[in-house]
Order: structure tokens, then sequence, then C-alpha cells
RNA sequence: GGGCGCGUAGCUCAGUUGGUUAGAGCGCCUGCCUUACAAGCAGGAUGUCCGCGGUUCGAGUCCGUGCGCGCCCACCA
């Protein structure tokens, strides 16, 4: 077998990644058995490219995927993209801006044919990115959210919330994106902070007959162009100062507009200067004093931001020039009494960055607090389980304080709202099928309402949308619920609350029954990764040039529950190390069976007989338990270091070199290989997660027979077997590795030349002696030194030592480096008698002694009597220097 | 204004119910091109586990508090 000399991980992963789509190995079979693990992906918006957190995401879930397919388990990973309304939209738009369209020129039809053309042509790029980092979802069940399918089940939600009264069209105040020229849900609209000024202005308050008087109000606002949509003042009913003036007017500065005085909570004595003016159109709080006090609204900014007819002679102006001229306006004529500085929080679109404008707006809500209160039984009840639990306290905590949610949009990209307006009797049809006269009066001058829904609310039904609801299909019976949800908290009520709540209400149970939040990748800094920032990443860039395995693992070992990962490219070289240490076992195991003219294979059987093979069978069912362990509580990390150590250390380190040493044994050599290959085997299979390629690549080099799957990715997960669990040979080469450890030291301590084989004496009892006398051939060749052997320990120690708790090492070598001796006893010493210290107070307190459990108090004491064995050696030793 | 989290070796971070000399990778120092691997091997140094107080026989781990840092939610003019 030819096995190439250096790692090249470009030569066979794309090859793998095609092998795995093209034979739809991971298509799933609702009829087969097997308990089922479904999951299906968080869809990457079409429009998007594949960036460092879409890597890291799908690297976790692929990571469990493989792991639960290998454990047997009937398995479904469901991909596909979300049509992104918004996002997509402003893709298109911007792409027809440089021919010089806008989406008017072309009309609704065209612009909508514009987009599904654009996603024929552009929106694979992130699928076929996909493909190429290997993830192992079932494409045989791609979905798009705006397929014929989950189009139907968008309607039936629609209609379905619409009859259970949860859903209302109405009057509110909306967050409205100017440039988007939509409204937007809360969600949508990011605040930060920002310096502005907060204006003192006064209006001249009227006399009880309407006449001028010479009182004012003194308003303070930030919004001061809102004013032309004041109706009304307030003062707070507990505001001494201004009391006396309840019950009169003010004259609106610039219109001249006389507007009522109120009592109302929403001024505040101790803000500004108590009094605020209210404007029932343009901001949310005013909003509501409006409804309270049954003031009008008037609308004097309009959708476009510019001033409506209703604001006089500013009609017409952008409503930051507005701001200007009727600040110049107020100065001018003297109701202008202050400016402040002031910090305050400014909503901008999620988007576009456009400062998002609070307005009164005909919108389509959801009425979110009964879908609400089943999500958070289910998750109080633990049908669904959170984790890490900050993220369950932080989705109690927005759940319990949900809102009402905007779910239409004027855009015309996404799922058109199924309602319908009467020319005739002005009311609404709703309906699953597109209706030909009104539900109310039955006429025919029916218009659809023009909007679309919020991408989210098709997002929100996902995981059985998919499935093929409202049929009643097959893969729907089997894989719903889903079994995990894997996703990162900036979606947690985008997406997570609103999967839970429809997929309650709508199936009847949730949608997935764990839900594993992760953290993002930032860069070095911890800055958030954007293009905008110029701080991205791309990951195929890093695939190509470290190969997807090492990046896979670097992400794997570095992620842990909660918290995000500072992405830094010197990360890449240590698993690529690791990758490239795989591949030159895998290659001395190759190198060796060529020369020992064995053609490799997988053994069905092996019975280990050599210390070295009985311990890393034991090490590879530790190890095996630990990422079994982890892998059930979502500790990738952890499953990962697991793998990467066993391998390493274990496998390499100390059982290739020790069983190197035996491959002129000719006698065993049938046994020999059968072990090692085993090992070896199963090694592949558990690192296989998280390292697919290699693995792949390595196994299909070993696959001797078609008994064995096609794929090792359809092979079992090393478990944990009882019988594996050796715990002699796991001390006898604890003592072995022990052993040969401090002769090493030893021997580089006294800058003894590494060639040349050293004499030495060993002093130990019991099985630390007979592991010594049984190996004393490893001990020559690892450490480099030739030992005779005591089976006590009393000798002195003369010369160069080393003592540990079950033996006392000696070597024969002229003291040339006693300084470095000396140095080293010195602190062994100093911290043993520390240590001792210690050992012994707390062994002579009697609270101690009454309280700990006694297998505490037991090690302790033995292990204080080792201490003070190993002090008397140290202490013997430095005499004699 | 509310909520969530973080502070452990020079750097990036592990450390599951409190328990026996606190770990890894990178970097650093020393020595090795040992016929799989110098992207390697062997050995080594480095920590008031942010400060203070408390609970406990015992605290990196639990509680309180201070300092420093991050994030999320929120309509206070």
């Amino acid at each position: 077998m030819q096995i190439e000399k250096v790692y090249e991980p470009q030569r066979f992963e794309s090859r793998w990644a095609a092998w795995w789509v093209e034979s739809s190995l991971y298509a799933a079979n609702p009829q087969a058995p097997g308990e089922v693990f479904s999951l299906c992906i968080p869809p990457p918006n079409v429009t998007g490219s594949l960036h460092m957190g879409h890597m890291l995401e799908h690297t976790m879930i692929d990571m469990v995927v493989r792991y639960y397919r290998m454990t047997g388990r009937n398995t479904l990973w469901l991909p596909g993209t979300d049509h992104a309304g918004i996002a997509t939209q402003m893709v298109v738009e911007r792409q027809m801006a440089k021919e010089g369209l806008t989406k008017h020129d072309l009309g609704r039809e065209k612009f909508e044919e514009r987009v599904w053309k654009w996603k024929a042509e552009s929106g694979g790029a992130i699928v076929h990115q996909m493909k190429t980092v290997g993830v192992s979802c079932d494409w045989t069940r791609e979905r798009f959210t705006l397929d014929p399918g989950l189009s139907r089940a968008v309607r039936e939600v629609f209609c379905g919330l619409y009859e259970r009264g949860l859903l209302y069209r109405g009057e509110r105040m909306v967050n409205w994106c100017p440039r988007c020229a939509t409204a937007l849900s809360d969600l949508e609209t990011k605040h930060e902070e920002s310096d502005g000024s907060l204006w003192e202005i006064r209006y001249p308050v009227l006399s009880s007959d309407g006449q001028a008087s010479d009182e004012f109000l003194t308003v303070a606002t930030t919004r001061p162009e809102t004013m032309l949509g004041d109706t009304a003042v307030a003062i707070n009913a507990k505001d001494e100062r201004y009391l006396h003036l309840h019950g009169r007017q003010v004259l609106l500065p610039l219109l001249d507009r006389a507007i009522p005085i109120i009592l109302d909570d929403l001024a505040d004595p101790a803000f500004g200067t108590g009094v605020v003016k209210v404007t029932p159109s343009h901001d949310p709080n005013d909003f509501e004093a409006g409804q309270r006090h049954n003031l009008p609204q008037i609308k004097v900014i309009g959708e476009d931001a510019k001033i409506t007819a209703a604001g006089g002679p500013y009609a017409g102006l952008d409503r930051f020039d507005a701001r200007k001229q009727v600040l110049a306006d107020l100065e001018q004529r003297g109701y202008l009494v202050k400016t402040n500085p002031h910090k305050l929080s400014i909503g901008r679109c999620e988007r576009c960055q456009t400062i998002v404008e609070p307005l009164v707006s005909k919108q389509w809500f959801a009425n979110m607090k009964p879908l609400a209160e089943k999500a958070i039984a289910a998750v109080e009840d633990g049908r669904t389980t959170i984790e890490p639990e900050q993220s369950r306290t932080v989705f109690f905590h927005w759940m319990r304080n949900i809102r009402d949610w905007c779910v239409s949009r004027q855009l015309w990209w996404g799922h058109r709202i199924p309602a319908w307006y009467c020319g005739a009797c002005g009311e609404v049809t709703v309906a699953r099928q597109d209706p030909t006269q009104c539900a109310h009066c039955g006429s025919a001058q029916l218009t659809q309402d023009p909007d679309v829904l919020d991408t989210w609310f098709s997002s929100g039904l996902w995981p059985f949308s998919t499935l093929g609801w409202p049929d009643q299909t097959a893969d729907l019976a089997k894989y719903y619920p889903t079994t995990l949800m894997i996703m990162g908290y900036e979606i947690l009520f985008f997406w997570c609350a609103r999967m839970m709540m429809l997929g309650l209400e709508f199936m009847g149970e949730v949608p997935f029954r764990h839900v594993h939040i992760h953290g993002i990748v930032r860069d070095a800094q911890g800055k958030k990764m954007s293009k905008t920032r110029g701080n991205t990443v791309d990951p195929l860039e890093i695939t190509s040039k470290y190969g997807t395995d090492a990046v896979r693992m670097a992400l794997l070992t570095a992620c842990t529950p909660g918290s995000d990962i500072l992405w830094t490219e010197d990360k890449l070289p240590a698993s690529r190390s690791f990758a490239n240490k795989i591949w030159n076992a895998s290659r001395f195991l190759f190198l060796n069976m060529e020369r020992a003219g064995i053609e490799p294979f997988i053994p069905e059987s092996a019975s280990p007989q050599f210390l070295e093979e009985r311990w890393i069978r034991a090490r590879l069912n530790l190890a095996a338990q630990t990422c079994n362990n982890a892998m059930a509580a979502n500790r990738y990390h952890e499953a990962s270091q697991t793998m990467w150590h066993f391998f390493w250390d274990d496998f390499c380190d100390w059982y290739i070199e020790l069983i190197k040493l035996r491959f002129n044994d000719e006698a065993n050599r049938a046994s020999i290989w059968a072990n090692l290959l085993s090992t070896f085997e199963a090694a592949l299979r558990l690192l296989h997660p998280a390292m697919p390629f290699l693995t792949e690549e390595l196994w299909q080099r070993l696959r001797n027979s078609d008994a064995h799957p096609p794929s090792i990715s359809l092979a079992a997960y090393p478990a944990f077997t009882a019988a594996h669990d050796d715990a002699e040979a796991l001390r006898h080469m604890d003592l072995l590795q022990e052993i040969i450890t401090a002769a090493r030291t030893l021997k580089a301590e006294m800058k003894a030349d590494p060639k040349a084989e050293l004499a030495g004496e060993l002093y130990a009892e019991g099985e630390a002696f007979a592991v010594a006398r049984d190996h004393a051939e490893a001990i020559r060749k690892l450490a480099g030194v030739d030992l005779a052997l005591h089976p006590q320990r009393g000798a002195k120690l003369e010369g160069p030592s080393r003592s540990t708790a079950a033996f006392d090492l000696l070597l024969k070598v002229p003291a040339a480096n006693a300084e470095a001796q000396r140095k080293r006893l010195e602190k062994e010493i100093a911290d043993l008698e520390k240590v001792i210290a210690n050992t012994s107070r707390q062994l002579g307190d009697e609270k101690f002694l009454g309280k700990a459990p006694p297998h505490i108090i037991e090690g302790m004491k033995a292990k204080l009597a080792d201490y003070e064995l190993q002090l008397s050696k140290n202490r013997e030793a430095i005499h004699a220097l």
C-alpha cells in the first residue's frame, strides 16, 4: 500500500465530500430501524456565503450527527435555506440600482421573477460551500422556505392563528424603516446609544378664555420636529409646579394650534422640565398616552420620512432638515430656551442601518402571550431542555415579557399575506385557497393584502414544515419532534422562541427535545466579525490552506458551551500538526505492514497479550467512555480533546513506541498486528465525528472486505466495554511510564549523552519491581538506561538519583551536573515539606477526621506515607551529593 | 433602567455535583535530524486561580461585596 509522505488534505477532501453527497449515504429512511436522531439545520440565508459562524455551527452539528449515526440511530439532518425577505430583496434591488432600475420600474410580478432568477443563479452558493466542507446532511431532503410545501404550511398557520383569534390587523405604533419602506419587528430594530440633545421649548399657555397669557410651559424633547404633531402637553398630577395650569390649553408654537394640558405619568417631574409634549403619532409612549386621553393623532412624518401636509410650512422637508428648520424658527421666534447635550438610544434598521421612524401604521400582529405561555410551560416541565443554563434564563425572561409581533412587511419577496379586503363591505377574508368572493357579503370585489410576512414567520415553522406538514407524512411521524437544535444565541428570540410557540400550537408538541446554544466566532480582539469591520475570515480559504479537518478540530476543541471563540489563525498549525500526526502514524503502520508482507485489513477480533496491548485497549475503552459521555452532554470540546490526547499521547507516544520494539517477534506477528490494527481502526472511528475526511481516507485504505460498511461514517462508534476495563494493565503501565520518565529526566538533568546507554540501579518493591523486571528491555530502549534491579528500597542512594512513591532510581554517571540535581532536589524537598505539613495538619484535625468521607482520609494517609518516603529519599540523595 | 456572563501560566483557554502537590495548546529554555512524523521526539521553567469578606473539616469551584471587562433586552421625553 502506497502512502504519500506528506499530509496533504487537499488531495482527498474534495473527493470524499463529493462521494458523500453523490452516494446519498446520509439519506434518511423513516422505515429503517433504530431510535431516531433528527435535527434540522438553522437555515442560512440564500443570500449568504459561508462565514466562520456557519463553519462553527455546521462543524458542531456535523460532529453530533456523525456521532449519533455511528451509534446506530435512525438519523436525519435536514438542510435548507431561508428566503430572507429583506436581505434578499435588498441584494437584488442593489443589483438593479446599478442598471438604474427600481423595483417599481419592473412591477411586482417581474420583480419577483427577477429575485427567483437571482436565487437560481447565486442562491446556491452557500449550499455548494457546505457540501465542500463535507457536512453530512441529507441533501435529498433539502428545503427552501419558499418551496410550495413550506408556503402551504405558512398559509395554514396564518389561517389557523387567525381563526384562533391570535392574529389581528390594527393601527399601531411600529418601527418603520424609511429606506426599506417597511415595518420592522422590535427584534429587527437595533438600538445604539448616541449623542443627541435635549431641547427645551416654551409653549405659551392660553388663559381660560382662550386668549394669550404671559405664562409658559417649557417642554423638553429630543425630537423637536415631531412637535408639529403634538396634540397635548402633559404634566404630572403630583407636580405642584404646574398643577394650577391643568385644564388650560397651550398654543403650539410655529403652527399656532391650541392643544390641551393633560395630567399623565408620562411626565416625570424629575426629568427635563417635568413637562412633556405628546405626539401620539410618532412616539410609542405618546401613542399610549394618546389612547388614554383620547387624543387625536396627527401624522406629520410620512413613510418616506418627509413631513406630511399636516406639517404646514414644513411639508415636504426631510425629517432631519425639518428638525433644523424647526429649531431655527423656534430660536428666531424666541421659543427655544435651552439646548442640553443628551445621550439617547436610536433605533436603526438591522439590515440597512437607517434610523427607524416610529409611526402609526396598519399592520398584522400576532398576539404572542397565549403562545408564549405554552412554550414557557414546555421548558419548565422539561419537554424541551435548553442549555447552557444561562440561555434558559434569558429565554424565560424574554418569553415572560413578550410583546405582540408585527408580522407584516411591505416587501415583495416573501409569503404573501392570505388576506383579502372587500371593496363592497370592507370586511377581511382570510383563506387557505385564494377566494373569489367575500366571505361576509359575497362580493367579488376582493383585493389581496399587498404585504408579505416577516421572514421569521416561515422559519418558525421550519421543524415541521420541512417534514411535509400540513400533510401527515411518514417523515413527520418519524422525525418530529426533532431531537436536538443547535444554534447561536443571537437567534434565540428570533427563531428558537417562535419555533417553540408555533410548534406547540400547531403540532401540539415541542419542535425539539434539546436546544444547545453556542457562542459566536469573534476576531482575535474579541470583536464581532462583520463585513463592514473587515475582520471576517473566509472558512474556505482557511480550509484549503490547513485542511477542513484541522479547521474543524481547532473549532471543536475551542467551543466551550456558553462562551464565544476568539479566532486567531495560530490555533490552526496545532490542529494541522495533529492531523499530520495521524497521517504519519498511519504511514508508519502501512510501511511496516508492507515490510512484513501484511495486506492492510480490519481485524475481526484481537486478544491483547502484552502489557502495552492490554493497556491501549483499556485506554481506548476509557477514551470511548469519555467521548460518549461528553457527546451525550453536548460537550464537544471535551470529546475532541479526549480524542486528541488518546491518539497522540497514548496511541503514538507510548503504544507505538513500545510495540515497534516487537516488530521482529515473528512468533507473535499475527497477534501483534491484529491488536495494532484493531486499535488503530477503532481510533479512526473514535475520531471520525471530529475529523471525517482524514479518518475516511485512512479507513478506506484498511477496508478489506465488502462485509464492512461502505464508509467509516456508517461504522459503529466505539462504546465502553466492561470487559476491556483493565485496571491492572493501567496500573502497571503507569509504573512503567513513571520509571521511563524518571530515567529520561535524570539523564537529561545530568547532561548525559542521549545516545549513550547508561547503567543504573532501580530499587523497587512489589508490582513496581515486577514491572521493571518484565519490561527491562522497553526501559532500556525508551529511556536509554540499563538498570540493575533490586527488590527492596532500603539502599543508600549514592549518586544522581530520583525517587518517587514507587521506586528509587540511581544512575551510574559521574556527577557531571550535580548542580542541576541539587537544584531539583531542593525544590522537590521544599514542595514535599509544604505538602506534608499541609497534609499532616489536616490529618491532625479532629473536625476533619470527624466530617470528611473515609476514602478521602484514607487516600490522604496513603499519600502522606508516600510523601514522607520520597522526602527521606531526597534528603539522603542531597546529602550524598 | 433591567437581565446574563467573564476575570486561572507571557497568550488563548480547560477545570460536571466543593476533596488528596491546579491542567492543555501556543510561546519560552535545554538536548536530540532515534530508519512515521523537526508540522517531530525527550526533558524543563512559569500561577497571591482579580481584591476583600463569609459558609465549610476543606473553596479555583458555593454565598456576599468591591474593581475591571463583555454581551443581551428595554419606548423614558
